[in-house]
DNA sequence: ACCTGAACACCGTTCAAGT
DNA sequence: ACCTGAACACCGTTCAAGT
């Protein structure tokens, strides 16, 4: 509905609106971390200062606004995974940017699922498409030089990360690294 | 509530409806599969001919009866560890019993749900705690005959075994023996 | 001791009315 | 073009009344 709007085509108090309920959504997920289905739409909503209809008009799904709210930090991510390409080889540059996630995800633990929800729907999210080409362009050549298995794609990759999602919030320090550990570890070419 | 009485204890009518209401949630289970959360309590209760009441008397939570659904795939996962660890090394050990719970999963994608409860509550079902039992078993003697990489626990492969529950089900076949693959492979000492 | 189902609470989603 | 919020639908959960 809105796509390929540019903000200056929009009404000024639509803008101000979709900012708002960002913001919202943000603050939301950082007290109810870790269960993003538990965040409610209606008080966000309402603590947006704006009607429920006007949410739905911006964010036709639950997973639009989550992808839209943690927009920056997948871009962060995203775009880190070239630079640390060039810096390290393959299986390195895997094991330093998922250290990154786990970090991210320390304290803003929704990441992992606005990563995983490249494998929930077909929302061509701008950011999703480049999450999966990067990691590809990774994996690719990680197996070329031989340091990482063949016959393993991004998605794979995605799926084993969304394990974290299910570690619980007190143990997140211990198992975390362990998790990723075993699926670098994994990923690797003996 | 209904702990540690048992069926000769109960009233006749109990022990059916109890068993009526399994059987109910067994099928709507079956249909739905893939996702245990969309499943519909008020239509279970009705499926199985009892009020809304009688079913939270015999499970308090979605959980418990998903736990229940799957007590007999359960059973027969954490029957088969110490059986396949006598008749292999074990890593290969690990490697087939994956191999049957993607095998069970395939049909009964709650399964993985059903497994993943040890992480999610503390409800103490008694196949949880076999499964933690079985699996720490399998761990120990793995990293004890240098198969299997130490530092981790039966709750870090469960955790990992719960990325088999994203897995879209028209992937399924491709995806889940790679996910499996990886994780056998990381927990593998080189 | 156990069952029933109306009733309550909550929340996602829609839509008629408004500006 | 966009916003509002009442209204609808759905579903988990409880509880007073019954047997």
């Amino acid at each position: 509905l809105v796509a390929g709007v540019s903000d200056r085509a929009r009404r000024a108090d639509a803008v101000d609106n979709r900012e708002r309920i960002v913001a919202a959504a943000r603050a939301a997920l950082a007290d109810f971390d870790g269960a993003p289905g538990a965040v409610n739409l209606r008080l966000i909503a309402q603590a947006a200062g704006v009607g429920q209809g006007t949410l739905y008009r911006h964010f036709p799904s639950r997973e639009h606004l989550i992808t839209e709210a943690y927009r920056t930090e997948m871009t962060d991510l995203v775009d880190a995974v070239p630079a640390l390409l060039e810096a390290h080889p393959p299986l390195e540059a895997l094991r330093l940017w998922m250290a990154r996630v786990v970090d991210y995800a320390r304290v803003k633990r929704g990441v992992i699922a606005a990563i995983e929800t490249s494998t929930w729907q077909h929302l061509h999210a701008t950011e999703h498409l480049r999450l999966d080409r990067a990691l590809g362009a990774l994996l690719e050549q990680g197996t070329r030089s031989g340091d990482i298995r063949a016959g393993v794609d991004a998605t794979d990759v995605v799926l084993l990360l969304g394990a974290l999602s299910r570690v619980p919030t007190p143990e997140w320090d211990r198992r975390a690294p362990v998790v990723v550990d075993v699926i670098v570890n994994g990923l690797s070419n003996r």
